[in-house]
Formats: structure tokens, sequence, C-alpha cells
DNA sequence: CAGTATCCAGCTAGATACTG
DNA sequence: CAGTATCTAGCTGGATACTG
């Protein structure tokens, strides 16, 4: 069977290759998180819209305008579709006021809220360690060239 | 002016855009292990080779070609890719011993292994809430169409 | 106000073949 | 064994214009 071999070959580890990913669920974790928009609109819902580290800021209910003014340069398109990834996965959650024109806000679930949790404790890793892994960067790159 | 104007608004909002990014140091550090070659190779190399949770598995030394079997599907340019990105970063460091033929291998470093711990907190979460969120997406999903 | 629709460019990952 | 080199395809995100 000269033909098939190769495809099959491929085709198998293919398959292994997704169990073994499907084994690691902070993969699964991380493919939701690792967007920039959801870590930045996880910061934005739970108060973290300066680079203080208090961790005593509320979370709080925000507009899509609000939003979008507080993501500088963040397109209509990646705003909207990201706070839909984010709602579809019982992170945030969307109220309709129909006010006219009509007022919507988002706001993070209990979930979200342990997720932002999460993505603060990350952020106090960073915070600790990002220096150094930036310095070694540095040296490395200085040797190296 | 008629031809500046969009262009300078719209490198004005990327330089703020960029600003409120780098602000968020949990940004700096998703950029690194968002990848996911690098969770898998954090994973091997951390001892997690197998989805057990008993986080008692010592990490261990791996060879190019270990990796590489065990990350079925690999490709030799990400995983060398991958490989490199994490040692710049003082996160793996790189052995190699002069046999015939060479013999290379891959470790965590102490910095690496801090950072091993923090991805088995993504595993913890995940293990908790990420069944939580499939069922949401799921609820979700039949709920719209 | 809060989106939707469309188009396009850039980057990245994968396949593949080759080498010290 | 442990890579390097090259090419290409697909996806993602950004710009932009339009709408209930």
């Amino acid at each position: 069977m000269p033909t098939t071999t190769k495809a099959v070959q491929t085709a198998r580890a293919k398959a292994e290759y997704n169990a073994f990913l499907a084994v690691c669920p902070s993969r699964q974790l991380l493919e939701r998180i690792s967007d920039k928009w959801v870590v930045l609109i996880l910061c934005a819902l739970g108060g973290e819209t300066s680079g203080e580290v208090d961790g005593s800021r509320a979370a709080r209910a925000m507009r899509y305008s609000e939003l979008a003014r507080l993501l500088t340069g963040v397109s209509p398109k990646m705003l909207t579709q990201t706070l839909r990834a984010l709602e579809r996965d019982g992170l945030v959650s969307r109220a309709v006021t129909p006010t006219v024109p009509v007022t919507v806000t988002y706001e993070l679930t209990e979930l979200g809220r342990s997720l932002h949790d999460l993505t603060r404790n990350l952020r106090q890793w960073a915070q600790v360690h990002m220096d150094e892994v930036l310095a070694h960067r540095a040296g490395h790159d200085a040797a190296t060239s």
C-alpha cells in the first residue's frame, strides 16, 4: 500500500496529539484566557482599570461603549466577538435595558470573578518574575549577538 | 490637512492601546505561556506526563527526541523554536553532552519550575471549573439554536 | 448606542526535505 | 541525534462602512 501509509500515520499522530492535548485541562483554560481582549475585558470588568495592585477595587458593570473607550484600539468586531464568547462560557452576563437608545451593560458572573482572581494571580507572578525573565532574555540576546 | 488626520488618530490610538497593554503584566506572561507547545513542554519537563493530578512527580531533564516523541505531532521546527524561546527567557536550560552522536537535554530552571507551578494552578482551576464553563457553553448553544 | 457585515493583510504553524 | 531551511495555506485580527 504505497499511497495510504503516510496519510494514515499522520492521521494517527494527529489523534494521539489531540489526546495529549485533551488530558491537559490547563490547555483548555488557556485557550479561553490567552486572548488578549479577554484578559483586558476581565481586567476592566474586574475593576483593574489602573496599573495598581491594591486588589480592592470592586467589579462593576460596564456599558459597551465604556469598554470600547477603555480598551483603546479595539475594533467593534473584536469587542463584540470577545464579549459574546465570554457570555457563551458563562463568564460575563449581558443586560439590556430598553431605554432609547438602548443601554447594554456587561458584568462578570460569579464564575467570571473566580477566573478574574486567577488572572490577578498571574499578574502577581508576572510582577514578581517578569523582570527576571526579561533580564535573562536581554542577557541571552547580548551573549548571542 | 486632509491626508494626515486619520493616520495620526490611528497612531495615537495604537499608542494608547499599547500603553494599556503595558500596564497589564499578566498580558506579558500570557504572551509567553499561551503558546500550546509551551504549556505541553512545561507539563512534560515538569513531570506531568499523564493526566494525573498527584502533584508529586519530579521534574526531570529530557532529550530532544524524547520530547518530540511525547508531544506527538510537533514539528521539529516548532519544538526547536519553542525550546529556544524558553531558554532565552531562562525558563529551561539546554545541556549538550559531547557523545557520538551528540546528546542534548532540556530541563526546567528554578524560574521555569515556578512557572510550572503556576500552570499547575491553572490546571487545578480548569479541573474544577471547566466543566461548568463547557456546560454553560452547551446550554447557551442549545438556547440559541 | 450597540452593534453587524465585509474585505484584506500579516503572521504563524505545519509539512517537508535536507545536514553537521 | 538534533536540529536547519524553505514554502505555503489557513486563520485571526484589524480597518472600514453600514444599520436597528
